[in-house]
RNA sequence: CGGGGUGUAGCGCAGUCCGGUAGCGCACCUGGUUUGGGACCAGGGGGUCGCAGGUUCGAAUCCUGCUACCCCGACCA
C-alpha cells in the first residue's frame, strides 16, 4: 500500500491535496506559492487548451502574445483596475546581478535599478490596450478579436495547487468592438463558450450568471461567470467574461473613426479561464479511489493490463492486446498497453484507478482460452467479462456513456444542492448543515452582501441569467428584492 | 501581518523530556520465487539530524539567534 488517499469524508481538503500529488498532476516547487505541473497533469491541461482553443478559433478569434512585463505607469491609467490588483503584484526593480565580494554568491547590483519598475502581469488589459491604440484607427479595424495563452502572477498569501497559486497558466481574450451592443454580445458569447466547454468536455455542470458589483472584475462594467459546485458543497468560479465598456479605451485613448466619420471610443471585453479548471475537474468528479476523468479530457482513455504466470505467457497476451490497442487507436481512442514486468497487475489496477483512466481492460490466460476480456469502468467501478470480438466498438460507445454518466451524476448533485430559502435562520442553517448554493432574494445593495459575507463567509456567487424578475423579500435586510441570487461559500 | 505546528535517507515518521557510535516503514539496487486487486524471501546502498554560534570529554538531544515550510485567520481566479 504505497499510496493511501485521505478519504473525502475524513478531510475533504486533505483528500484534494493528496490526490493532486499522488495522481501525479502537480507538486509544490522550490518557489513559494508556485507549482510544478507534472507531465500527467499537463497532458490534461493540454487537452483543455486544445478544446478551448478550437472554440475560440471557431468564434473568430486569433492568438497573439504580449509581454510578461508591464510598465508600472500603465497600471495607474485605469483607477479601479489598479486598486483591484495593486496588492498582489510582483515588481521588477533591477536588471542585473553581481558577485558578492564580501559573502560570496551573488547580489542585486544596486547600479542596475530600473528607471521605471516593471510589473509582472497579473492580467494583461493595460499592455494590450496600450498596443491596441496603435492597431485601431477605423471601424474597418474592428472588431479586433485576440486571445493569448500565457502565465500570470498574483502574489497570493495562501496558495493551493491549481486552485490558487502565485503563478498560473491561463488564456485571456481581449476584444475591441465599435458598438456597445457588439461588445455585450461578445461578453455573453464567451461565457457561453466556457459553459459549453465545462459541460461537454469537463462533464461539469455550471450556472451562468452575472456578478454583483462586489465580485466584479476590477475595471469592468459587468462580469459574467460560470459557477460550479464542488462535492464538499463549496462553489468554484470556473471562468469569467467581462464587459469593460469604454473604460480601457478611454484610459489608453483608443479611438476609431466610425462610418459616419465621427471619432469614437471602442468598446471592450476580456475573458479568461485558468489552470484552476484542473482543480475544478478533480473536485467535481473524483472519489476515494482517486481521479475520475471524463473521457474527453483523459490523456489515457483505455489501459490494457496483461495478467500472466511466467514470462513465457506474455507473447500470446501481447499479440491480442496489441491488436485491440490498434483497433481502438484506429477509432481515435488513446490507449496504453502496460506490459511492464516490474509491477504486478494489482499494483497497476490501483495506479490507473488513482489516475482516473476511464476504462481498464485486463487480459489473462483464461481470456485467451475463452476469447474474452475483462473490462472495468472507472466511474462506476463495475467489472464485466466481454467477448474480445467488437470490443473496440463497445468501448467507443462506452466512453461516450461514461462522459454522460459523469455529467449526470454531477448535475444531480448540483440540483440537489441548490436550496431555496426565505428566512435568515433558514439561510444560516442550510449553509452550515448542507452547504451548496442557496437561492434567495437580494435587495441589490452591496451593503447587504458585505454584511452577509461578514457573518457567514457566504458570498453572492452570481445572479443566474435565467432568473426571472419578480418581487420578493431580501433574506437579510427584509427590503424588497427584484431577483433571486445564488449564495455559497466559495473557493 | 497575527495565532499554532514542523524541519532526522527520495517520501512518511520514531528518537529530543532523561546527552554516550542515527533507527523504522515505504521507495531504491542485486538474486530467487511469484503474477486474475497495491507479492514474498534473502542480501545491499543511501544521513554534514534546517543553518550558525554556545555549553560539554562527548550534542539529533541542552542554551541562543536565524531560516524554511505547513495549518488556522485578514485578501483573491
Amino acid at each position: 500500500m504505497a499510496k493511501e488517499l485521505t478519504t473525502r469524508a475524513e478531510n475533504y481538503s486533505q483528500w484534494y491535496n493528496d490526490l493532486v500529488i499522488k495522481a501525479d498532476l502537480a507538486e509544490n516547487s522550490a518557489v513559494r506559492g508556485c507549482m510544478v505541473i507534472k507531465p500527467y497533469g499537463y497532458a490534461i491541461w493540454e487537452k483543455m487548451q486544445a478544446a478551448l482553443d478550437k472554440k475560440f478559433k471557431d468564434t473568430g478569434h486569433s492568438n497573439a502574445y504580449f509581454p510578461l512585463f508591464i510598465p508600472k505607469s500603465f497600471f495607474s491609467k485605469e483607477a479601479s483596475h489598479v486598486e483591484g490588483f495593486a496588492k498582489e503584484c510582483a515588481v521588477v526593480t533591477h536588471y542585473r546581478l553581481k558577485n558578492d565580494t564580501v559573502n560570496g554568491g551573488v547580489i542585486v547590483d544596486p547600479d542596475s535599478k530600473l528607471e521605471e519598475e516593471l510589473i509582472i502581469r497579473p492580467t494583461s488589459e493595460t499592455i494590450i490596450w496600450s498596443t491596441y491604440k496603435n492597431w485601431i484607427q477605423s471601424y474597418r479595424d474592428l472588431p479586433l478579436l485576440i486571445n493569448q495563452w500565457a502565465n500570470v502572477v498574483r502574489w497570493e498569501m495562501r496558495t493551493r495547487l491549481f486552485l490558487r497559486t502565485a503563478e498560473f497558466l491561463w488564456q485571456e481574450g481581449h476584444t475591441a468592438h465599435s458598438t456597445m451592443q457588439e461588445a455585450v454580445e461578445e461578453t455573453m458569447r464567451m461565457v457561453h463558450v466556457y459553459a459549453d466547454f465545462a459541460e461537454n468536455f469537463m462533464a461539469m455542470p455550471v450556472i451562468i450568471g452575472r456578478k454583483s458589483e462586489n465580485e466584479r472584475f476590477a475595471g469592468a462594467l459587468d462580469t459574467y461567470c460560470i459557477e460550479a459546485l464542488m462535492q464538499d458543497g463549496k462553489a468554484l468560479q470556473a471562468g469569467t467574461s467581462h464587459f469593460l465598456g469604454q473604460n480601457f479605451a478611454k484610459a489608453f485613448d483608443v479611438q476609431f473613426t466610425s462610418k459616419e466619420g465621427k471619432l469614437e471610443y471602442v468598446w471592450a471585453t476580456s475573458w479568461g479561464v485558468s489552470t484552476r479548471l484542473m482543480g475544478a475537474l478533480v473536485m467535481a468528479h473524483s472519489d476515494d479511489h482517486g481521479l475520475v476523468l471524463p473521457p474527453k479530457l483523459a490523456p489515457i482513455q483505455v489501459v490494457i493490463v496483461p495478467i500472466y504466470k511466467g514470462l513465457d505467457q506474455l507473447p500470446g497476451l501481447n499479440a491480442v492486446a496489441e491488436k485491440i490497442k490498434k483497433d481502438l487507436e484506429d477509432k481515435g481512442v488513446s490507449v496504453k498497453y502496460d506490459n511492464r514486468d516490474t509491477q504486478k497487475p494489482g499494483w497497476k489496477f490501483a495506479e490507473y484507478e488513482l489516475k482516473g483512466v476511464p476504462v481498464r481492460l485486463a487480459l489473462g490466460p483464461r481470456d485467451l482460452e475463452n476469447g474474452t476480456i475483462e473490462l472495468a469502468r472507472r466511474d462506476t467501478l463495475e467489472k464485466k467479462i466481454l467477448p474480445q470480438e467488437k470490443i473496440a466498438d463497445y468501448i467507443v460507445e462506452l466512453l461516450d456513456e461514461i462522459q454522460k454518466n459523469i455529467y449526470t451524476k454531477a448535475l444531480n448533485f448540483r440540483e440537489n444542492n441548490i436550496t431555496p430559502v426565505s428566512t435568515w435562520d433558514e439561510f444560516k442553517e442550510v449553509l452550515d448543515t448542507k452547504g451548496g448554493f442557496i437561492s434567495a432574494y437580494w435587495d441589490g445593495t452591496a451593503e447587504t452582501e458585505v454584511k452577509i459575507k461578514e457573518e457567514t463567509k457566504a458570498t453572492i456567487r452570481c445572479i443566474p441569467l435565467d432568473t426571472e424578475e419578480n418581487t420578493g423579500t431580501d433574506i437579510f435586510s427584509g427590503k424588497p428584492g427584484k431577483f433571486k441570487v445564488l449564495y455559497a461559500r466559495a473557493y
